[in-house]
DNA sequence: CCGATCTCTGTACGGTGTGCAATGTTGTCC
DNA sequence: GGACAACATTGCACACCGTACAGAGATCGG
């Protein structure tokens, strides 16, 4: 609130400045605190002046992730159903158009203010789905799990190529029916796996358990 | 099958040595090739004669945790979400007992034999719950993402102590009601995230929504 | 103006993965 | 048995990385 006016000399950067760049510099993981400085034209130690360390500006970079997909999805007059799925599916988006983007979730613990808000805009979903706190509570983290877990599992199978790139490869493999069987009568619908479609269908399949729970 | 004998000097390696050395250093991350190196006594460039780079060596090691949860327990005579279940906490606790191991398996796409081996036994119990081909498969791979990204979340946020430990920090943090009114009022069992219990919930959910596509 | 305080820099340390040329061992073929 | 090709391993080197530490200079309150 109060803007404490210190001595010494003005700061040259912000943190939000550091950030920006580092999200500019992402590609496929977070960038060098040595390539981050130099993109600013600042000797790396200065970096240290507004982060204490590297995790912090993956930190950073996580909530700024996951900021991109609108919370405001998970409000308004649609179905909750919808509002659900279509959160999900930007979310989803999100992470693959930034390939690393999901592994770096997993690298600390997922508590930053945008993260808050979407949990809490989730227990408000369930809630008005008649489900109880404790269900609600119970359900938004299944679906987080879904949705992070997901994610992280195509991006690492995006690594590729697009979506369809992918299926195709995967159609063309050939699964020895001796060893697997099943898998390779279910090969088609192996083939997949990392598709939007199958996306959707899991989590609707998930959102269906959610609501027998009621 | 047929031992080719080569010209040269004989190996003084086999890259499972070297997977069993990373295996036993391994402490949160891969170790480094480097480390790997110099508890086999050996230059670090040796362990290219065995592997093209360190990506390989994480790769086999994926392989190794997955192994590491017994695939029978997908088998036998035990109805079948116990079967799943069984099986899904079994790994689960494998990869929190190995933290980063988790963090690992999103790093490359999973297509060791192992991770084979498991997709057929998945896909069978499905099959055997009466659910069709398509459904089998859709549902496998959303057990899989589940146990996965459970278990990824849950070891990013126990690095600071065991379950219990986290479960009583996060109940000790106060939740202002007026930003956050439904998680507050949640959030004895938010608190409860990234337990074993919940985990079985989640699953249970999984599955109910899986029997439901029937 | 003085001293406290702060930012930024120079330098340095110990670490990483891995490319390349040299060394020496081993096998096959004449 | 000797020549030769193939191979494992090494030493050295390169280009990075995160970050600790001491100092120079700027900026403030008093």
């Amino acid at each position: 609130m109060d803007e404490k006016t210190r001595p010494g000399p003005k700061r040259s950067l912000t943190a939000e400045q550091i950030v920006d760049v580092a999200l500019e510099l992402f590609d496929g993981e977070a960038p060098s605190i040595r390539g981050v400085a130099a993109k600013l034209g600042v000797r790396p130690n200065t970096l240290y002046t507004y982060l204490p360390d590297r995790g912090a500006m993956e930190r950073a970079l996580v909530d700024r992730f996951l900021a991109m997909a609108d919370p405001d999805l998970l409000v308004g007059r649609r179905v909750w159903r919808r509002r659900v799925e279509d959160y999900a599916c930007a979310l989803r988006s999100v992470l693959l158009g930034h390939p690393g983007a999901a592994a770096l979730l997993h690298t600390a613990p997922i508590d930053g203010p945008t993260a808050a808000l979407v949990g809490e805009r989730l227990l408000a979903v369930f809630t008005s789905a008649g489900l109880s706190t404790a269900d609600a509570a119970r359900s938004t983290y299944a679906v987080i799990v879904h949705v992070l877990g997901s994610a992280t599992l195509t991006a690492a199978d995006l690594r590729g190529g697009t979506e369809a790139d992918i299926v195709a490869a995967r159609l063309e493999m050939v699964i020895d029916p001796g060893f697997l069987p099943l898998t390779a009568a279910a090969w088609p619908v192996v083939a997949t796996w990392n598709t939007e479609e199958q996306f959707r269908w899991s989590l609707r399949t998930l959102l269906n358990g959610c609501v027998d729970a009621r």
